[in-house]
DNA sequence: ATGACACTAGACAGACCTGTCTGTTATCGT
DNA sequence: ACGATAACAGACAGGTCTGTCTAGTGTCAT
């Protein structure tokens, strides 16, 4: 066996311990002693890859924004038509939704945990755009008349029923979002 | 002058300090030797009267919920039709999220901050069953065919103009939520 | 005026936090 | 074979956190 894993690097140990403490119990409430003990890393490793707590903030809510465009990315790619990648994308939130580690928009809550940190502000902010983005070119693509406006909408339905699931703990809210995403579609186009 | 404040309790006065402080800073990251402080109060005093830190989270909460439901009923008093005050909802929380202080949900925001504490849960679940039976009633009052359904979809809207108002920092959101309640509604009459 | 009560001030214990630093081991390219 | 690199283990400093405890102050009803 030579392609059997190699172990991880510390790195990608780190990275993954902090994906899985920090998402299920919160950026502020985790100490460094706790992420490097389940990634089974020294401390020294960690001061010395990522510089602070703070530096593995970013890189582990930078991987969660990867993570979310590809799943999204690719959990559309099965619709071979607009507007069923339009509504395709409350599908996957719903799958997302459904599993029983979803705890919500990993950006909001960091934020929420405050620490006016910019940190955590500035990476919100570029899945946000990223988001909007998205619904407007799916906006487009499915032929609405005003894409913006749709999108605005859109990313009401996004966002209540990502509080939803998490508040209410299941996927419900996605679901019932996919289908007032298709009345507002098919009365925009 | 008799009647002019004859100095707070120091229940009072630890209430008002945790509610500007736990809400603009979280409930994780504000310690006890900050609220006592903007308090003016002693340490023991918080103690005797609350407990625990958590008993005044909870505390903190509950007053919140009461907050709320005193300026969503009694800014919903000035509508004279049930269209208008199932709408104004929404204009109340505009008017909340225009603040520049608005930061959101609080009780979302501190159960995001996760420690899984039930008080939070416990506090979070009461807010959310009173908002869902408000829009239920409001709902029935407006003469929808399917109120259950009709209020399900609003608590969605609700929460994605909550969550877009913090994150965006600014009331364009509710805003549009209310929009789309009116084009909801006059749908299902 | 006396005792109950609400409150103040602040020291303290014990835990936990981030970040630094020392010293050791293993792997790999040359 | 050797030096660089990456990783290990863990002690330590300095700070903050919650919660407890002692001791003193002011007010009010009896």
């Amino acid at each position: 066996m030579s392609a059997t894993s190699p172990r991880p690097s510390a790195r990608d140990r780190l990275l993954d311990a902090a994906d899985e403490l920090f998402y299920a119990q919160g950026v502020h409430t985790v100490g460094i002693d706790k992420v490097i003990e389940h990634a089974g890393v020294a401390k020294a490793s960690l001061y010395s890859t990522f510089g602070s707590k703070d530096g593995l903030v970013r890189a582990y809510l930078q991987r969660r924004h990867d993570d979310r465009r590809n799943r999204i990315t690719t959990g559309l790619e099965r619709f071979d038509n607009p507007r069923d990648r339009l509504l395709g994308v409350f599908d996957v939130l719903a799958e997302t939704a459904a599993k029983p580690d979803f705890r919500g928009c990993a950006f909001y809550n960091a934020s929420a945990e405050a620490h006016p940190s910019n940190v955590v502000q500035e990476e919100a902010d570029a899945t946000r755009a990223w988001t909007r983005q998205l619904f407007l070119d799916l906006a487009r693509d499915a032929g609405a008349r005003d894409p913006e406006a749709l999108a605005a909408q859109l990313v009401i339905l996004y966002d209540g029923s990502t509080a939803g699931a998490r508040l209410d703990r299941g996927p419900h809210a996605p679901a019932l979002a996919r289908t007032m995403a298709a009345a507002l579609l098919d009365a925009a186009t």
